[in-house]
DNA sequence: ATAGGTAGTGATTGGCCACTAACTTAGAAC
DNA sequence: GTTCTAAGTTAGTGGCCAATCACTACCTAT
C-alpha cells in the first residue's frame, strides 16, 4: 500500500483526470480525488501545493496523453493517411469519455481564470495546445487548413460526447461523409 | 427600478448568461448573478425555483440566441452562400465571448450531470442542440456532412476563444483556407 | 385613504470544502 | 533492534454559498 511520493503523485494525477473531467474544477472536491486514490484528503496537500496545481498537472497529462494516442496511431504514416489514422484513433477515445472531457474542462477553466483576472494557467494551456496542434499539423503534411479541419472535427466530437448523444444517433452520421477524401 | 416579475426574470437570464459563461455552474454564486441584476440574492429564489433552473433558462436562451444570429445572417440565402454568411456571423461572435462560453458551460454541465447520475438537463440540452443543428443543416442545403463540417469549425472557434488565443495569432489562420470553396 | 396583492430586502443557517497543524506508523540502514 | 526519515492520518478551522423565513415598501383599484 505504501509508495513513494512520486508514485503517489502519479496516481493522484490519474485520479484527478477522472474526477475533474466529470465535475470540472469547482465541482470536484479534493476529498473526491483522495477517495479515488485511496488516501486521506489532507495528504494531497503534501504532494501538491494546492488544488490548482493538481488540476494543472492533470491538464498537462491529458494533452500529453492525447498526443501519445495520435502518435501511436499514426506511427510511420504521413499526409492524409496519418490524418485518417489519427481521426480514427480519436473516435476511439469516445469510449474513454473522461479523456475528452478533461480537455473541455481545461478550456473552460482557462476562460474562467481569465475572466477572474488570473492569467497564469492560460499561458501554459495555450503553449500545450499549440504544441499539440503543431505536432499534428506536421504529421499530416504541414498544411494549416488541414490541421484546422482536423481539430475542428475533434472539438465537435468532444461536444457530442459531452452532450451524451448515443453512438448510434444520427447526429454522428455526418462524420466519415467527407473524411476518406481529405 | 421596480419591474414585473416577468421583466425581472428576463434580466436575470441575461445576467446569468454572462456570469455562468465566465464561472461555470459551480463557480458562479447566485450572489454574483443577483449583484449583476441589481437585486437581492434571495429574490432570485422567488423568480426561479433554484440555481439549476436559472442555469437552464440561460442555456436555452443561449442556444436560441445562436440561432437568431445564424438566421439573421443568412436570411434569404441557401446552400454554401448561407453557410458562408453564418460562418462569418459566428466569427463575429468571437467578439462576444460570453455567448460562446455559455455554450461550452452547457456542454460540460450536461456531462457533469450525467456523471452524477442526473439525466434531467441532458435531454433538453440534446433536444435544443439537435434542433439548432437541424435548422442550420436545412438552411445550408440539407447535407449532413456539410452541417457537421460547419458545426465542427464552430466548436473549434469556441475552443480557441476559451483558451484565449489573440485574434491575430497564427492558430486562427487555418480558417478561411478552405471555407469559400465549401 | 385604505386594502390587498406583488416587488423586494435583511438576517440567518446548515452544509460543504480547501487547507493547516499536530500526531502516528512503516520501513530501510546500520 | 534501534534510529531516522518519509509516508500517511485524525481533528479542526475559517470562509463561502444555496436556500429559507419573516419582514417591508410600493402600486393599483375601489
Amino acid at each position: 500500500m505504501r509508495m513513494s511520493a512520486e508514485e503517489r503523485r502519479e496516481s493522484v494525477v490519474r485520479a484527478a483526470m477522472i474526477e475533474f473531467a466529470r465535475g470540472g474544477y469547482r465541482g470536484t472536491s479534493t476529498e473526491a480525488i483522495a477517495r479515488r486514490v485511496g488516501v486521506s484528503q489532507p495528504y494531497l496537500f503534501r504532494l501538491f501545493p494546492g488544488k490548482q496545481a493538481i488540476f494543472e498537472a492533470a491538464a498537462e497529462r491529458c494533452v500529453e496523453e492525447t498526443w501519445r494516442v495520435f502518435d501511436e496511431a499514426s506511427a510511420g504514416l504521413t499526409g492524409s493517411a496519418a490524418a485518417e489514422a489519427m481521426s480514427e484513433a480519436y473516435m476511439g477515445l469516445v469510449g474513454d469519455r473522461d479523456q475528452l472531457m478533461m480537455q473541455m474542462q481545461l478550456y473552460v477553466s482557462v476562460f474562467a481564470a481569465r475572466a477572474a483576472g488570473e492569467e497564469g494557467i492560460g499561458d501554459s494551456a495555450r503553449r500545450l495546445w499549440e504544441s499539440l496542434f503543431e505536432r499534428v499539423r506536421i504529421r499530416i503534411g504541414g498544411d494549416m487548413g488541414d490541421a484546422t479541419h482536423f481539430f475542428a472535427h475533434g472539438m465537435l466530437i468532444n461536444t457530442l460526447v459531452a452532450l451524451g448523444f448515443p453512438e448510434d444517433h444520427r447526429i454522428w452520421s455526418g462524420f466519415n461523409a467527407h473524411d476518406p477524401a481529405e
